[in-house]
DNA sequence: TTTTTTAGTTTAAACGATTAAACTATTTTA
DNA sequence: TAAAATAGTTTAATCGTTTAAACTAAAAAA
């Protein structure tokens, strides 16, 4: 690999000190250097195509201007696109990113963020897994730049930025109660992660304040393993009996995925036999034979945001900034009003 | 933020110097250093927690364990798979990686290699955009460890690991012929990427090896923007008029997802009315109402790949290592036999 | 006993930047 | 004319490591 040139190099050249050279390329102290020094300072620094060592300023700033994003999985369509928003907010600060997935494995998550703190980043987004608060109180206490994203705990005070999963659970049971559906149904992740235990508070409470019945057999929670067999077989089982359920949630991405093959495979008719609520939006849903009623999450909002809040932690260091968006909810023919149901 | 503890932090403690200490935590000179010693600097070490400083260490060493990643886009579901893999073929290596995306913009992409660079890092993915070979030249020159991923330049002599796409899409053609099909149209993206050309040509020759009427209506190059719309379109003239096309082929990812959707919304029947056959996987394509026929690309492998060439040009340096994988076609019923389709 | 070898450790320079403080020469003020 | 201010530049320390070379004391060889 061909040398870079470094100040040592300019300075050689203009036959200055390496403060000069750095002071003039800074912007520093314009008043008291000569215009003409500049200038070829300037100048010489462009024909030897001079590019600062990040790592050496990192050094010696003690700033890397790098953000550490710790998601659950690169992979996953969701967090993909929320890292695409991040890796531009970020970019037009002049940051950079450096990813890395957790697997919702804390042991992972541990791992992760020793290794982006030992590469200095200057501050950390970060969907956590469940089981990661005293890693979280730990980043804290170290006084570790930080914002949470997606999910957070309520009973740590950090900065975060989240959807109102309450409100958008809520949102979309209403509509349903709305619609003129009766038995409704959600298929969630088993799992003790805040977002998605205020998805059931929201179904919760959106049925018990439209009088609608609550099933202890209509909610339930998938593990990860073998989800998409464990949400067939579920909507197997909320489809058929006497009494089936009429509408059903799918509490995040990957379910809604899993549930709407199941769907398919089942032959289960949309809405006419069972309405669909799904979690999250992606371009696949267009190629359900359905229309689909979805929950938007604002990501782009969540990715930039966290990006601002976080940097403005690095700023003021200390302040808390929490954020909860509201979900939209995207109302389409796999919730039509009963009333309006065509016949078989 | 609290101070972390550094070498000379341990060499106070222990009451030896930090060069000392340094040779004790990186195993050098083992055979010279006294047992009792280095048992207290590695004891005192992990009392203070000690983590090393890499920003330090990579000034002294030149070496950031960083690779650089760009795509085009990380939010396309390929490149996030991609991206996922090589994130985990990275870390089995102890190295992290800085991803960023170019939108197929050639100056965005230099921008992005010259933050990469400055940062340091110790080679370069790339799924480089067309009219980039100066750049990919220039890192060469440069001598910068490189490795191309998905696309790369026949005419440039670089490391590279790609899918065979000329066989890919030949297999895909010549799968339809042996059912059947004779008017085969294909949607592809309007770019000089060597990649995509590759499967053009792949198209042709298999159709000219079946002795299969080649039209030039039947090939259809889309530019990227408006893209669904075009590809709407497209399948629209493909599946009117007096002769229709029979089969279709899309030769990208986003290209089946916007065909697929136009399929779904003019109603054309799967196969009976056309078939088809569609580039990468996702789960999406489970929604679809066929089992569709696809090139499976082998994404762990290319990233995998990908960082293993990489980092053996670190090791070696200058050794070119160019790889050609085959792509796999997946057989279903978005291509049944002609002879067995059911009468409408 | 003197010299050589070996073991165990320290010294000090280096990586490439930043920046407070010092320095020199010139100009302004008193 | 001497003192003070200003302009323009350099010196040198520093960030946290690594590592060749130097050093010292004890052990082994002559």
């Amino acid at each position: 690999m061909q040398k870079k040139t470094s100040l040592k190099d300019i300075a050689q050249v203009v036959g200055v000190s390496t403060a000069l050279v750095s002071y003039v390329l800074n912007n520093k102290k314009e008043n008291r250097i000569s215009k003409e020094v500049a200038k070829r300072i300037r100048q010489v620094a462009k024909d030897l195509n001079y590019q600062p060592n990040q790592i050496a300023k990192s050094l010696k700033t003690s700033r890397t201007r790098t953000l550490g994003l710790i998601v659950a999985d690169i992979a996953n369509p969701f967090f993909a696109t929320l890292a695409r928003y991040i890796e531009d907010e970020a970019d037009k600060h002049n940051y950079t990113v450096i990813f890395a997935s957790s697997d919702e494995n804390p042991d992972k998550c541990q791992k992760l963020i020793t290794t982006l703190l030992n590469r200095q980043v200057d501050g950390l987004i970060l969907a956590p897994p469940a089981g990661v608060e005293s890693q979280v109180i730990d980043l804290q206490k170290k006084g570790i730049p930080l914002v949470l994203v997606d999910r957070y705990f309520p009973d740590i005070r950090t900065s975060y930025v989240a959807l109102n999963n309450f409100q958008a659970m809520y949102t979309a049971v209403d509509h349903l109660a709305k619609a003129g559906y009766r038995r409704v149904g959600m298929i969630t992740l088993d799992t003790d992660l805040y977002h998605i235990t205020e998805r059931t508070r929201g179904y919760l409470a959106a049925l018990q304040d439209n009088n609608l019945t609550t099933r202890r057999s209509w909610l339930k929670p998938i593990g990860p393993s073998n989800l998409p067999a464990e949400v067939a077989r579920t909507l197997q089982a909320f489809t058929t009996g006497p009494q089936p359920v009429e509408a059903v949630l799918f509490a995040s991405n990957l379910i809604a995925m899993a549930g709407l093959k199941a769907i398919k495979s089942l032959s289960v008719a949309v809405p006419n036999e069972l309405a669909v609520v799904c979690f999250d939006e992606t371009d696949t849903y267009g190629l359900f034979d359905t229309p689909l009623t979805y929950i938007r999450q604002p990501v782009q909002e969540l990715g930039q945001l966290a990006v601002s809040v976080l940097l403005n932690t690095l700023a003021v260091p200390g302040q808390i900034t929490q954020v909860n968006l509201d979900g939209q909810l995207i109302g389409q023919a796999s919730t039509q009003p009963v009333s309006i149901l065509l016949p078989d």
